[in-house]
DNA sequence: CGGGTTTGACCCGCGC
DNA sequence: GCGCGGGTCAAACCCG
């Protein structure tokens, strides 16, 4: 029994039955009922049994928490937007407001188990003027789709013990589990400026109409597919010289194309792993060259393959990167096999990689994305695998069962 | 020979 | 219906 398999998170991702409100739909009544007391009627409606007289003069965080009967701990949240830029679509997409991670936070890890955002006593999120540099951040849009974004100029070391590295080296998953954690997060925020910027966020990806495949999706970022959009999708930003970084799986590469807007050529790739059908594609950012923009398609439900060649101890694959084409005339056109690990950057360090110059994540989940069919044993990566985490926060295991608890409850949503 | 990349052609959805 | 653009296929090729 995992231990994180008391929380389920992330267990089945399908929120949406089309009477039950979704928790953007909720929290945005939550917002709402902010500036007007009197939406916190229909909120009531949802949840009966809570109390709510007096929640109407807190914090909406204190308010969500009073909802799910669980104490949300706060959460430092800095207003900026500084890789707004990196983006074909760059001004619409990017929304405002960061929430501050610690350094050595493994960003998939936080996607995997967002329930450690709420952990009050083990400080997950301390002040970035402690870490004596630029912040880790995680981002989350007022759009339709939830966006996270994980900047972190300090080496990045997760520290877990060497047997959880799978588990959090396996690639970023999200799902809408994810989703209303990050949206409670925001909200936090009780402040004017915060909503506002909300809403300008809106109304940037209402002014795009020149991107026809934006409406498909009400005005979220559609970046990329047309037709495979039947699973979630993580979108992931790294500063990184590395055309492939290594994610712990391994890879096939079935195609490239230059996109639209995009000078950098987007390669796609296929999971190698039989049967699975998660896809990825890599392209370079269209103004920065910098950053490389992963866009994971799909969640693997499958262990990370052992590293041929290598000892157990850890996942050293050697294709999981590759610098197959030189996009920015920086390195030099490789035919055939990647490069060796030494060469390739590891997307998700583990406790036993050395310290690395991991810098900038940008993450987006597209809720408005179909969800993964349900499955009770999947949903997010690895959620079959043996226990490999022996550090629980308990706190943060009940707040999100919590949670769990009464979205299943209120809204037959089963996580 | 197995497993990877390359690359042009093709497929398909969408907007006009 | 047509064109555009993103995604995929598959033969050719590369490499250890």
């Amino acid at each position: 029994m995992n231990a994180f398999d008391g929380n389920n998170i992330g267990m089945t991702t399908c929120w949406a039955s089309p009477s039950s409100p979704s928790p953007r739909t909720l929290l945005a009544m939550l917002n709402q009922a902010d500036n007007n007391g009197h939406v916190v009627d229909q909120i009531s409606e949802i949840f009966p049994q809570t109390n709510h007289q007096s929640e109407q003069r807190s914090g909406l965080r204190e308010r969500v928490a009073a909802r799910i009967e669980f104490n949300l701990p706060p959460l430092e949240i800095q207003n900026n937007r500084p890789f707004a830029a990196l983006f074909r679509n760059p001004s619409p997409t990017v929304p405002s407001p960061l929430l501050l991670i610690s350094p050595g936070f493994s960003p998939s890890a936080m996607l995997q188990f967002p329930n450690r955002f709420f952990d009050p006593t083990h400080r997950i999120l301390p002040s970035p003027v402690a870490n004596g540099g630029p912040p880790e951040a995680v981002e989350s849009s007022g759009a339709d789709h939830a966006m996270m974004k994980v900047s972190n100029n300090d080496p990045m070391h997760v520290a877990l013990p060497p047997q959880q590295d799978a588990s959090f080296e396996s690639g970023p998953a999200v799902n809408e589990t994810d989703v209303i954690n990050m949206e409670i997060e925001r909200e936090n925020k009780d402040d004017e400026e915060y909503m506002e910027d909300d809403h300008n966020i809106v109304d940037e990806l209402d002014a795009e109409p020149s991107s026809p495949k934006r409406s498909k999706f009400g005005g979220a970022t559609m970046i990329g597919a047309t037709r495979s959009c039947k699973s979630q999708r993580v979108i992931i930003q790294v500063e990184t010289e590395e055309n492939n970084p290594d994610d712990g799986f391994r890879w096939r590469k079935y195609g490239q194309k230059v996109v639209k807007g995009n000078p950098n050529a987007r390669s796609y790739y296929k999971c190698t792993y039989s049967a699975c059908n998660v896809k990825k594609h890599v392209e370079r950012g269209a103004e920065d060259v910098k950053f490389l923009l992963i866009t994971y398609d799909g969640i693997h439900e499958h262990d990370p393959p052992a590293a041929r060649g290598s000892s157990s101890s850890g996942l050293k694959s050697r294709y999981g990167s590759s610098v197959s084409q030189d996009y920015n005339n920086h390195q030099t056109v490789r035919l055939g096999r990647p490069p060796s690990s030494s060469q390739a950057m590891r997307l998700f360090p583990s406790s036993l990689d050395p310290p690395m110059d991991m810098t900038q994540f940008y993450m987006t989940g597209l809720a408005k994305l179909p969800s993964l069919p349900v499955n009770q044993n999947h949903g997010l990566m690895n959620r079959n695998e043996e226990p490999k985490i022996d550090r629980v926060i308990p706190d943060g295991t009940e707040v999100f069962k919590g949670i769990r608890d009464r979205l299943n409850l209120n809204f037959g949503l089963s996580l």
